[in-house]
DNA sequence: CGACTGTTTGAAGACGATCAACCCCTGTGG
DNA sequence: CCACAGGGGTTGATCGTCTTCAAACAGTCG
């Protein structure tokens, strides 16, 4: 299968049918696309905003976006392909801290700091959009609903960011990562229950802070179990109820 | 000593001299007093900021500020006191999200959602300011320098809820959240060497989740290798040097 | 003084990390 | 076509750290 299979074919997330024209304009998979639109944007707002995106890519799997501590100017969205951001230890131990499936947003925690507070890279071919952050800031100056798009945005990014605090069992952890995996696969009108993981096992362990070794041995139990069944990064989940129960003990923190 | 020391005495942070007889009005802890006065605001933008505010409590040790679920609608920001955030995993266990401490923020990670996703809870005789998101967000369309210190502070929420992710030793959690919690007192012109840790050892714990015994058990250790001393919640860091050595293994994510 | 909560200490056990080896798949070059 | 190398993934055995359970202890407040 076609690794920008995303790209191909329409997306299902492409904004609900406007008869305006110029909406056909925004890349498909774009959050501002997704998110603004509904709220009844004029067509001068659209214009506008689509002056600031600039599409950047493709890149190639391993292919650096931007370093830790670089100067932070615009946030990326997500148009097809995977990233992981990822910040190295003192002891040169890789900590992934998270991955970004078409749609997403990467870069929001850089405003504070105006810096990168960690390392992007491509998984997978990639295709991205460039905001100017301040660029876009201007513009939400005068739309109130980019402006506030803007701020659930990065309100949601505290609540990801959250996600897994706590100790939980390596089962539990990987049960409610499959579940996060799928549910954000399925807004995007793919299958929660047949899916790909297009990261590697180590990228996965680590973003769990587990050894591979474990995530390996949860994966054998979960087939055992019955509950999924693993083929090279595929995956099927056979009893999602069993995965929910699982993963009960990791609060949801207004995840969707 | 009391407890609402930080109310009895002038703030140290309180804004950097002004003539303006203005910036007296606001309180002296409040975050966006603390953040927007430098950039500059005229007269009548401090005027309505702080028509906005709303000051709130005194609330008790033990009381609700709000809970999870509850209808978002405001931002708290911390005048004295302290607070923390938590939930409560299904098996009925509490898991510390974070410590509040005058001058800081809570809530913005309700904006999305538009409820709150955790619970707050005064840890001490605590004083809020209240502030409307709807109200302020209407000024921040008017006054970009609100607009970018909002924009900041969630952001800088962002890095702060990935504090912590990775697998660290119970004792360079312990180190790390030493020095955060004094670098974070010295912000407001008090010592980092020399402080008190209000909260309960079973609140330190879960916050790192770790176990309460744990907890202990790391800080005897650190007393008896002369790292620090402890006497019932006062601490005083004898060699920041060594705790810094092992915190070091935590990245920070661009915090301060 | 006595009940209560929060904290400390000790001993046993569990879970996951580590180390080492092997396997599988892919791509490359002879 | 096969040999080989290399990365990613799996499996097994051992070890260490932290949790758990249990009990004692310390401060606080009635």
């Amino acid at each position: 299968m076609s690794q920008l299979h995303t790209a191909d074919t329409r997306d299902p997330w492409q904004a609900p049918p406007v008869d305006d024209g110029d909406a056909e304009r925004f890349c498909s998979t774009c959050v501002f696309g997704r998110v603004c639109m509904p709220q009844g944007f004029s067509k001068d707002a659209l214009n506008r905003l689509h002056c600031l995106i600039e599409h950047v890519g493709p890149f190639q799997a391993g292919q650096t976006i931007f370093r830790i501590n670089d100067p932070f100017s615009a946030v990326f969205s997500v148009r097809a392909g995977l990233v992981k951001t990822f910040v190295i230890d003192d002891k040169g131990r890789e900590q992934v801290l998270g991955f970004y499936t078409p749609g997403e947003l990467i870069g929001l925690d850089a405003v504070y700091p105006s810096r990168y507070p960690c390392n992007a890279v491509a998984l997978d071919t990639t295709l991205l959009c460039r905001f100017s952050f301040g660029a876009m800031a201007n513009l939400a100056q005068e739309l109130p609903g980019l402006q506030q798009t803007l701020f659930q945005l990065m309100s949601k990014d505290i609540s990801a960011a959250l996600w897994g605090k706590g100790d939980y069992s390596a089962e539990e952890k990987f049960a409610g990562f499959l579940l996060d995996w799928g549910r954000r696969l399925a807004r995007r009108g793919f299958s929660a229950r047949n899916f790909n993981l297009p990261m590697a096992r180590t990228d996965i362990a680590s973003f769990l802070s587990l050894a591979p070794e474990t995530v390996s041995r949860v994966i054998r139990k979960l087939s055992d179990d019955g509950v999924a069944r693993f083929d090279r990064r595929e995956v099927e989940l056979l009893k999602p109820e069993a995965l929910r129960k699982l993963a009960s003990a990791i609060p949801n923190l207004g995840l969707d």
